[in-house]
DNA sequence: ACGAAATAGTACTAAAATAGTCCTACTTGT
DNA sequence: ACAAGTAGGACTATTTTAGTACTATTTCGT
């Protein structure tokens, strides 16, 4: 289906740490061993998460890394937006009047909105949401008619 | 943001030239030109949707490729399943027990549940919604909060 | 029956994106 | 001054993706 890289998802896994710590400051060394991931890759992370303003720094010696806000204020497609950047779901989008025929750039439009309404949804998950364990993951009906009715217009 | 490959959006517009063919076969060929992608492509992508029973085919001299069933028929989560492969949103999925903390597969399963919700609101999307002309795209607001409700249980 | 026009399948190559690592510079507390 | 930390960037290797080529098989038309 879609994707997303892995380093996203540590990047998730990262941030998840932070906020267990509340309002501690967190080395990249501390975070590298309670998640499990190499020191190098938590580190560059840390630093996209503190570039994108997920994340606030603090230098020197006993410094480290903490979340910029509490984990409610923190949204999925924040999260997305700062560790895969800005890219949309087809790169058709990028440089208009590539594709030749018309239909093409007709269907490339739609796959366009359907990620908007993606990101939309995803602005509505907060990084609190995305620690709670596992519930039983049964969406509501009445939104799996959401994304059509917004294709539809 | 969540990507999908240039082969699937390739895919998509090779099955919008499908559809407009209504019933008639229309060669490898023909929608090669009709699309504007080379023909080893064009003739990579039906195999693949004729294996994933998106398409039929006829062999032999005056043969061709035709959808299998109406447009309205087939959905969207199908075209990615067919082209993408059944990839999940995170790769922690397919090998459980990979990541060490319990926080971790928290997270992991988080994204789960995104996906899976995602993939069932695109499963209302058929390939003759994606056809039609770019209208002005309002997502309905009450579908906002609805990956959110998918989340917190 | 034969040849032309197609699809089927598979293997291969090249290019691009990802993941991961390392090194050097800068900051700050003790 | 020194140790512990972050900042930034460059670099390498791996994996994925895109694209192509080749060979076999099927079927229509004459």
């Amino acid at each position: 289906m879609l994707r997303m890289s892995k380093l996203t998802d540590y990047g998730t896994l990262v941030l998840a740490q932070l906020a267990a710590s509340e309002g501690r400051l967190a080395s990249a060394h501390q975070v590298s061993m309670d998640t499990h991931l190499s020191l190098p890759t938590v580190s560059k992370l840390l630093k996209s998460l503190v570039r994108a303003g997920l994340a606030v720094s603090q230098r020197g010696a006993r410094g480290g890394y903490a979340l910029s806000r509490p984990a409610e204020k923190i949204s999925a497609a924040e999260i997305l937006d700062a560790l895969e950047g800005p890219l949309a779901i087809t790169e058709c989008s990028s440089a208009p009047g590539l594709c030749g025929l018309e239909s093409s750039c007709l269907v490339g439009a739609a796959w366009q909105r359907i990620n908007v309404s993606i990101r939309e949804a995803l602005d509505e998950v907060s990084l609190a949401d995305l620690q709670q364990p596992a519930g039983p993951s049964l969406p509501p009906d009445r939104w799996k008619h959401a994304i059509r009715q917004s294709i539809e217009h």
